[in-house]
This record gives C-alpha cells, sequence and structure tokens, in this order.
DNA sequence: GGCTGCGAGACTCG
DNA sequence: TCACGAGTCTCGCAGCC
C-alpha cells in the first residue's frame, strides 16, 4: 500500500484527485471527550493508498482544515469509520461536513459476532491476519511524539485496516441477512449516537450545589441515627472525624454485627454466604429499628455518592454533561451510558435532592420527552401472535387486567376493561391482587421467569405457583408456542434472529440460554425500534430547523429532547406521530409525549 | 506502608 | 438452577514496589 504524509493544501488536492466515491477515514486526537478533544490529524485510504494528513502542525493546519472545510472530503462519498460516531464528533468540532453514506466497522463487528472483540486491532489481527507483533498501541507509539515517522504510520494503518475490514465485513453482512439492519437502521442511527454526545444535557449547577450540601447534611444525620438506632460506638479523631466501630458501608461486618450484637440470625444463601441487601433488611424492619435506619441510611448514601458528588465532576465549560453512549456493548442491540451512566438516574429523589430536576432546558426552551406504552408487551404480542393479547391492544383495553380477566376467570364485562369507562377504576381497584399477579407474569415471561421465581414473589409453593403459569399458557397458547419454538431455533441452528434479523449466538446449550434466547427477542426488537424512532426524531429535526431541536438523552424506551420553547405543542404533535409509525406491528404502537422546563417534570 | 487491580455485594435504571 | 439487559460505588483481599 502506498503511504503518503500531506503537509500541504496542494498535496491533499493531489492526492483527493486520485482517490474514488469510497474511503476510509480516521481521526488522531488529543482525547476522547468532545468539548476537550484537539484533532491531531486525519488518515485516509481508497483501497490503494493511505495517507496521514497532519493537523497538529501549526504551519500546516489553518489551510489543510480550510480546504477540509470548504471542499470536504467526505461529500458525494460513502466513508467507512471504526467507531463512527466518535470521528463524526471530530468532523464536527473541526468544521466538516459529514458523509451523508457512513459505514461503522466497530457496529458491523458487532453484529456479526455479539460477543467478540470489537477493537480496530483486535480485528486486524482475528479477520486481517496482521501478525500480533505489528499491530502498535498508541500508548506506545505516542511516546515517539505525534510528529514521527512511527505515529504517522500507526494512524494510516488505522485506516488502513478499517477499509480492509469493510471489504471482509460487507459480504458477511450479507450472508447472515443483516444487510437492512446495518444499512437501513445503524447507520442513520451512528448520526444519533454522534448528536447525544455532542449535545449533552444542561445542569442546573446551582441547584446540584444546594442539593449536594443538604445531602450532605443528611447523610451524616442518617448515619448517627443508625449507629444510634444499632448502638454503635464511635471515637472522633483528631480531624473531628468520626470513627465507628463498624462501616455501614462493609457488608462482612454487617452480618457479623447483626448477627452477634443484634442477636438476629439470618437465612443462609444457597452458597452458605450471607445477604443483607435491600430485601433481607426490609424483611426484618420489626425485628429491630436498626433495619429501617439501616435502609435509611442507604438509600441517601447511593443518591449522594453515585450522583450528587459525581455528577458535579462530568459537567463540562458550558455547564453540560456529555457522557459516553456505547453501541456495541449489549448482546440485544441496546445502547449503554457511562462516564457517568445517564441511564440509571434515581426516578425518585428526596424532597431535597431529585436528580432528574437538575437536567434543565436553556432559557427560552423546554424539554420534550417520548416513551413508548408497553412497549415489551406490545413486541410480545407482535413476537408470539397471540389473539387475545393483540385483541386488548386493538381494543386500548387495559392489557394486564384483561389479561387476568381471561385466565383467572373474573367475568368482567369486557366494557369494564376500557381505561376511559367510568366504572374502570373501581374494578382495578377491585381486582388489584389478581391484576398485579398476571403483570408479574408478563413481565415475567420474556425473562424466561420460573414457578420458583414466582412462588418466592407471591409466597406459595413452587407446585401452586407452577399451577398459575400452566394456567396462563392455556389460556395464550401462542406465548408458549414462541417461546418453545425460540428454543428449538437455538437447539438446532446455534442462534435465533429477531424482528429486524439482528442475531444473538449461543455457544453452549442450557436453560439460561433458551432464557436468554426469548429475552433477546423481545429487549432486542425493542431496541431496534427504539434505534428506527431516535432516527425518525432526528430527521424531523432537520426537516425543521426553526424548532432548534437537539436530541439529548436515550433510555432503552424513552427519548429526551431540548427544543424552541414557541414549538413546543408542534414538536409534541410530530414527535408523537414519528415513534407510533417508524414501526408497524400488529398491534397498535403508543407513545406517551410530554414537556417541561426539567427532566423530572417531562412527562 | 502504600498503591493498584479485581471480584463480590449492593444499588440505580429499563 | 432458579428473571433479562446494563454501569458504578464501596469494601476487602492479593500482589507489587
Amino acid at each position: 500500500m502506498d503511504r503518503q504524509v500531506i503537509h500541504t493544501e496542494q498535496e491533499l488536492i493531489e492526492w483527493l484527485k486520485g482517490a474514488g466515491d469510497t474511503l476510509s477515514l480516521d481521526t488522531e486526537t488529543t482525547d476522547l471527550k468532545y468539548y476537550q478533544l484537539e484533532c491531531l490529524g486525519i488518515s485516509l485510504c481508497d483501497g490503494k493508498r493511505a495517507c496521514y494528513i497532519v493537523l497538529g502542525d501549526k504551519d500546516g493546519q489553518v489551510g489543510l482544515v480550510d480546504y477540509l472545510r470548504h471542499r470536504s472530503v467526505c461529500r458525494g462519498r460513502c466513508v467507512a469509520f471504526h467507531n463512527a460516531p466518535f470521528d463524526l464528533k471530530v468532523l464536527h468540532k473541526l468544521g466538516i461536513e459529514p458523509p451523508e453514506n457512513v459505514i461503522c466497522t466497530m457496529t458491523a463487528a458487532h453484529l456479526l459476532d455479539e460477543e467478540g472483540d470489537k477493537g480496530l486491532k483486535d480485528l486486524a489481527i482475528r479477520y486481517l491476519h496482521v501478525p500480533e507483533d505489528q499491530v502498535k498501541h498508541y500508548e506506545e507509539v505516542v511516546t515517539k511524539g505525534v510528529n514521527s515517522t512511527e505515529f504517522y504510520d500507526y494512524a494510516m494503518n488505522d485506516a488502513i485496516w478499517t477499509w480492509q475490514l469493510w471489504q471482509v465485513f460487507k459480504p458477511l453482512l450479507e450472508e447472515q441477512g443483516l444487510s437492512n439492519l446495518f444499512y437501513n437502521i445503524e447507520m442513520p442511527f451512528q448520526f444519533v449516537l454522534r448528536d447525544l454526545e455532542i449535545n449533552g444535557v444542561q445542569i442546573d449547577q446551582p441547584a446540584l450545589v444546594t442539593a449536594r450540601e443538604s445531602l450532605r447534611k443528611e447523610l451524616m444525620q442518617a448515619c448517627l441515627d443508625t449507629w444510634e438506632a444499632g448502638g454503635i460506638k464511635y471515637d472522633v479523631a483528631l480531624l473531628g472525624e468520626l470513627i465507628p466501630e463498624i462501616n455501614l458501608n462493609s457488608p462482612k461486618q454487617l452480618v457479623e454485627f447483626i448477627q452477634t450484637r443484634l442477636g438476629v440470625r439470618l437465612t443462609p444463601e444457597e452458597d452458605g454466604g450471607y445477604s443483607v441487601d435491600k430485601s433481607v433488611l426490609e424483611s426484618l424492619k420489626d425485628r429491630h429499628p436498626f433495619f429501617g435506619k439501616l435502609l435509611y441510611y442507604r438509600s441517601v448514601e447511593k443518591l449522594a455518592n453515585s450522583f450528587f458528588e459525581k455528577l458535579p465532576e462530568c459537567i463540562d465549560g458550558d455547564g453540560r454533561i456529555r457522557c459516553h453512549f456505547n453501541n456495541t456493548v449489549t448482546v440485544t442491540g441496546r445502547l449503554s451510558s457511562s462516564d457517568p451512566n445517564m441511564q440509571q438516574l434515581p426516578k425518585k429523589g428526596t424532597a431535597l435532592a431529585n436528580v432528574r430536576a437538575l437536567i434543565i432546558a436553556p432559557p427560552g426552551k423546554v424539554l420534550v420527552g417520548g416513551d413508548w406504552s408497553g412497549q415489551e408487551l406490545r413486541v410480545l404480542a407482535e413476537v408470539s401472535r397471540d389473539l387475545t393479547m393483540i385483541d386488548a391492544f386493538i381494543r386500548g383495553q387495559d392489557v394486564h387486567l384483561t389479561l387476568a380477566n381471561g385466565f383467572m376467570d373474573l367475568g368482567i364485562n369486557e366494557k369494564l376493561l376500557y381505561e376511559s369507562h367510568p366504572q374502570f377504576q373501581e374494578i382495578r381497584k377491585k381486582y388489584k391482587d389478581q391484576r398485579d399477579k398476571c403483570k408479574t407474569i408478563n413481565f415475567g415471561i420474556p425473562y424466561g421467569k420460573t414457578a420458583y421465581g414466582f412462588a418466592l414473589d407471591w409466597n406459595v409453593t413452587e407446585a401452586e405457583a407452577q399451577a398459575e403459569i400452566d394456567k396462563y399458557f392455556s389460556k395464550f397458547p401462542r406465548i408458549q408456542e414462541a417461546i418453545q419454538g425460540c428454543t428449538r431455533r437455538v437447539k438446532s441452528r446455534g442462534f435465533v434472529a429477531n424482528l429486524f434479523g439482528r442475531r444473538r449466538r449461543f455457544k453452549h446449550l442450557s436453560k439460561r440460554a433458551f432464557r436468554q434466547a426469548f429475552n433477546f427477542l423481545i429487549q432486542g426488537a425493542s431496541a431496534d425500534m427504539f434505534k428506527l424512532g431516535a432516527v425518525a426524531v432526528r430527521k424531523l429535526f432537520l426537516a425543521h430547523e426553526e424548532w432548534g431541536g437537539k436530541i439529548i438523552l436515550a433510555v432503552h424506551d424513552e427519548i429526551v429532547t431540548e427544543v424552541n420553547e414557541q414549538y413546543r405543542d408542534v414538536v409534541m404533535k410530530d414527535m408523537k406521530y414519528a415513534l407510533e409509525h417508524c414501526v408497524s406491528l400488529c398491534v397498535p404502537v403508543v407513545c406517551d409525549i410530554g414537556w417541561g422546563h426539567n427532566y423530572a417534570d417531562c412527562k
């Protein structure tokens, strides 16, 4: 492969003259986070030649970046990246127009092997058979300097391997029936991922500081109360720090304390150890005041340390938090979020400290959020084609109560099953236990929950729980058939494919694998549905620039956006339509839309 | 004696 | 063996300098 290091505009013009309409592109940057990153250079490969455009070099940079801005290398081309959202972010930061057609080899690798390594170097060794000793790592090369021959070669290798991987992956995607998922769902979605990481969420910093202060006091008080309730003594160290006899954060010390000092016997786990988690403490609440105090201490400790103490460290200079959304971690196709994880912000805070209320709309804007109503249950209806379930959804009835009515022979008049019926609330209250039981089954089924698990929940024998499940399946036979069919496919082919062709593969057959397989059909299809919905919302925002719409959060079945206040109503109407029509199922797709000046109120 | 890495346990979310 | 999919915090221990 011909290699060239480019320092001037003229060299770049010459190089691009010989390039076709497909390129691979990789960027070298000083940081991974959007707000602070600077681009050192860009490497390109056209299959025959590779080049590295030096941007970190002051003499070259101005002219080259200007040229790249005005005569974008991407325009009219299909560009392959390894981890497209990252390089798209870098191009955005440089003000360079992105390509319309994007290829992401990292996503392709994930679709082809959801559990395998996704790193470019690992893939080059595995698929391109590059000898391991020829694969250099960033930390190793950067010590030679970012303007060394070694660094330039390293950068060009990344573009070359990306190109070559794409040549390998393209036919494999086709062979495995993954092309539609790749080209029509995942690739458009790369831009949503880019936008999410560029946009971030606006934080109410003064409110965060105030809440953190009150939470610190609350935590101290909760700690003292718990010590007092348990008769735990403490010393005062030189700097005023309190040193207790036992550490409330240590499960090991707690077990010892509860059994010997409080004299409360704990029930051993199957492995012989003892758990002191929430459910255990709840069950002991009446035995000693210590347990209630400890539960409260734990809730405040979690809120304070995991959220109110951590979030301030994540705020960028412009008052926004930009977390990382990873599209190639989960085996089901869901996104994961980290640094910080914005998908696990507590729904309930305390009166003094509600994390979600700290995510605010900037002046002149509001937050508009949409989430699918009963998404996984509707996908279950689609996957199983169970007629009772489909019927209930089409009629717009309360699905849990309708199903409970069906399988427990409650004899409720069908008209009363509609949420709109004046007597609905009364009926729902009357049959609350039956409805709750059915809801547990409805949610448990996609997880492959067993009689053993239900028995624990309901405090009945395993045989009794099994009888309930049998009755459920006899009333809704298609659901059982769907599960059995899924198990058969895992056994015969070693994988299952969801509604969109996404695959989950299994190396070993086990009960656990069968549960995971069926859950994948539901969770995985819901994840792909989310991606389609998010792409539809992004398109809507591009078509209506005046709305000032930004997608700021993605939480599995929920999408949160920031829009200009005066367009709130039209955004809500159009976004609802887009989310409800991004896929077509045998049951209606229903989306709840809400708005607020902060995330907590956005419902 | 202090630092680092890792697994366990607990908790957050959908 | 017993409910799927994630990330992060703290503790406690092993290994290292």
